[in-house]
DNA sequence: AGCACGCCGACT
DNA sequence: GTCGGCGTGCTC
């Protein structure tokens, strides 16, 4: 006998489990994972639709308990069974269950957003209920009494108000339903995205010669059989947004659509509102800070065909459009692409299978590609298209690497180098404005001895405390709090302090240094609210701040013509991390933040401080040359097997008990190295994670590399199946991470 | 979500 | 005692 597991509908957050049932013998060749079914369901076994998510010859429950699968849908030709299969790509591709594949691809409503929308409408007539309410006054309905006044007054109800506030439940409601007396209409009241002002300004296209011949030379590729993916790496300004829009006009044109993946809308603003001003309400504009239940509005008017183009971060990848023809994936290079749950899949790579799928083309842009995408673009596996005018021909601005060791030994404390200082007096005088740029991630102003190197760390998630209004230590993974030590827990020293490098200590250092200035400050602090983000940047587009302080976030979005002079305060805060992208990201959010500067008609200058002034990526991205930098990086990686060089898997391992964890990563040890390949594989640890404990919870990795994926991929099938057969392994929490 | 079960208040 | 509304819990 043949068991399959199935999972009814995605709509609920308590059924979002698997059923056994059974499957009848003329139904055995066609049920397999991912398949659409109809099976009875509940007590009244209603037909449900399911499913499929995995199939064994064993029942889990009592056997004679299962029902039956009734049927199998048939028409594989919905935009529902295309996205399921991309589902299961992403299952054998990334290494999850299926139920958590469909649940990333599949829209999932949300049971609080869709009973909101519905509405209670009185109508019958007005007599005839206030007779029926004299009828109930006084009786022992006291639920239908309550509610009849309310609807009589009101004309109209709110579902969840009925049902929660005046205890008016489905029975009550069905009584006056009956009566003919109210109609429960399920109002479709799609919210649109608000706050971002979006309009429709009925702009005329208009492409340079340079943009026009990198649409061209993607046009082309499009009449080919098997059109690859293009890369488009064009320098910031040389307006590769425009390029999409001809692209996508194109789509449109085909009676197709189209999907753009940006990284965060906060960050992309402009690019999301030339969209908005180019098609109109023919878009609409998925948010990361949308409910489930929201962007569920959003995925219905796709698939309805309201809409031709999706613009949104990466879940926006999985509209169900029915006739998909282009994917576009702006700043391709950015870590958001992938996803931090599992499966944890990379945007670009199920976008190209996407596409592969469903006959669509695949177009990414980027100024400083990821090595993965421009390693493709050399070997002819995706078309490089290339735009290399800045706009109106700007000079690229002046770049200079101060080094911060030689700033010690001159006796100079501060965060700022004398150059630096120097410099923005000159720009201050001029009366034009500078921007200064910590590329810190993670971890804030941490606290470390200056006698012993003894750094305050969390006592249960193992990373750094940051610095709080001056006395306070605070643990930004799991909220602990102490305050700050006067001498050094480790070696007694007085000599403990802050690292200096918040961006509020930045602002600080300024106002002292420079009293007359007007310094605006933008952080993970200052921008909480909706729209503040915005504020500070249209602030400072106005002038109305001389200098600009800021993590990451002030490097992309606007362009301030004024802005002649970019400091980055320590490139090293990037560049010193536990990851072998480290150099990668750095060179990209230098480059980046280089490249803010003589956006306007005056030149542009760029002061980086570092203590690595000898470093490729802070040297390649100091004369913005991508390819010095990739030739480097690529040397890096080939030499230690690092993605895109060869292929990594990580096997992560997360449990409560430390022991136990230990016990079960060495297992997981011994078993790969029994089943794996004998040859070129390289595995490191088990050893602790880059964050070795969260909210007491010990975290635990083994690393693998081989030039070959498929070796990996079985490694991963077989490790799969030993971990669900072992016991040992219930209390532990593993999750598989590719490259 | 939708259905049955069972508690509990009101009426015969 | 009995009837039926309304809360609760389960669905292979």
């Amino acid at each position: 006998m043949i068991y399959a597991d199935v999972i009814i509908d995605i709509s609920h957050e308590k059924l979002d489990r698997d059923f056994q049932y059974r499957v009848p013998e003329e139904l055995v060749q066609a049920i397999k994972p991912g398949v659409v079914v109809t099976v009875p369901f509940g007590k009244g076994n209603t037909l449900r639709k399911g499913y499929v998510t995995g199939i064994s010859g064993t029942a889990k429950y009592d056997a004679s308990k299962l029902k039956e699968i009734r049927g199998v849908s048939t028409d594989s030709e919905t935009t529902e069974s295309r996205l399921i299969a991309l589902a299961a790509w992403m299952k054998e591709t990334y290494g999850s269950t299926m139920i958590q594949a469909l649940k990333t691809v599949l829209p999932v409503k949300d049971k609080v957003r869709a009973k909101e929308k519905r509405l209670i409408l009185f109508t019958g007539k007005k007599e005839e209920g206030q007779a029926l309410l004299g009828k109930l006054e006084g009786s022992r309905f006291k639920a239908r009494e309550r509610f009849l006044r309310a609807i009589l007054e009101a004309g109209s109800l709110d579902y969840t108000y009925a049902s929660k506030e005046l205890g008016a439940g489905i029975s009550v409601l069905d009584f006056f339903e009956k009566k003919g007396l109210i109609t429960i209409e399920s109002q479709e009241m799609y919210r649109i995205p608000e706050g971002l002002g979006l309009v429709k300004e009925n702009m005329e296209l208009s492409l340079n010669q340079e943009q026009l011949l990198a649409a061209e030379q993607i046009f082309r590729e499009w009449q080919e059989p098997d059109p690859r993916p293009a890369l488009l790496f064009g320098v910031t300004g040389s307006g590769k947004t425009q390029v999409y829009m001809r692209l996508i006009q194109k789509v449109l044109e085909e009676g197709k659509q189209a999907i753009v993946l940006i990284p965060e809308i906060a960050l992309t603003y402009q690019t999301v509102r030339r969209f908005y001003a180019m098609f109109g309400d023919k878009v609409s504009v998925l948010n990361s800070r949308l409910s489930q239940g929201e962007r569920y509005d959003q995925f219905k008017r796709a698939k309805r065909g309201e809409i031709q183009v999706m613009v949104g971060p990466r879940s926006a990848l999985f509209t169900p459009f029915s006739d998909l023809g282009l994917i576009v994936i702006d700043e391709e290079h950015e870590p958001t692409y992938k996803s931090e749950n599992t499966p944890r899949y990379h945007a670009r790579e199920t976008a190209i299978e996407r596409a592969r799928m469903e006959h669509a083309r695949v177009v990414m842009g980027s100024a400083t590609p990821s090595l993965e995408a421009y390693s493709h673009a050399c070997d002819g596996e995706y078309l490089l298209v290339k735009l290399n005018a800045r706009y109106e021909e700007r000079p690229l601005p002046q770049v200079s690497i101060v080094d911060l060791r030689e700033e010690l030994k001159k006796g100079n404390r501060s965060v700022l180098s004398l150059e630096l200082k120097r410099d923005l007096e000159q720009v201050l005088e001029r009366r034009e404005q500078a921007m200064l740029f910590l590329n810190r991630r993670g971890y804030a102003g941490f606290v470390s001895c200056r006698a012993c190197g003894h750094v305050m760390k969390c006592p249960h998630c193992d990373v750094s405390l940051s610095e709080h209004n001056g006395n306070r230590l605070i643990c930004h993974y799991c909220g602990y709090e102490t305050v700050k030590p006067e001498i050094c827990p480790s070696c007694g020293s007085p000599h403990i302090g802050g690292f200096k490098a918040g961006t509020q200590q930045i602002e600080k250092v300024i106002e002292k240094e420079f009293p007359k200035a007007r310094v605006l400050r933008m952080d993970f602090d200052t921008t909480r609210t909706k729209d503040s983000y915005e504020k500070i940047l249209a602030s400072f587009a106005k002038h109305e701040a001389d200098i600009l302080v800021g993590t990451q976030m002030i490097v992309k979005g606007h362009d301030f013509p004024n802005v002649t002079l970019v400091g980055v305060i320590a490139a090293d805060l990037s560049l010193n991390m536990d990851d072998y992208h480290c150099g990668e990201r750095t060179f990209q959010l230098l480059t980046q933040a280089v490249g803010r500067s003589g956006r306007g008609n005056r030149p542009g200058q760029a002061v980086i401080q570092t203590y690595q002034p000898e470093h490729y990526s802070i040297q390649a991205a100091a004369i913005q040359d991508y390819k010095k930098f990739y030739k480097e990086e690529m040397g890096y990686r080939m030499l230690l097997d690092y993605p895109p060089a060869a292929h990594m898997m990580t096997v992560f391992g997360a449990c409560q008990d430390e022991e136990l964890l230990k016990n079960a990563m060495y297992y997981i040890e011994v078993f790969i190295r029994r089943v794996g390949p004998k040859e070129e594989l390289h595995m490191i640890g088990p050893a602790a994670a880059s964050v070795g404990k969260v909210k007491d919870v010990y975290r635990q990795v083994i690393r693998l590399k081989h030039r070959d994926i498929c070796f990996l991929t079985a490694v991963r099938e077989k490790l799969e199946k030993y971990i669900e057969i072992n016991s040992g392994f219930r209390k532990i929490y593993i999750q598989f991470d590719m490259n």
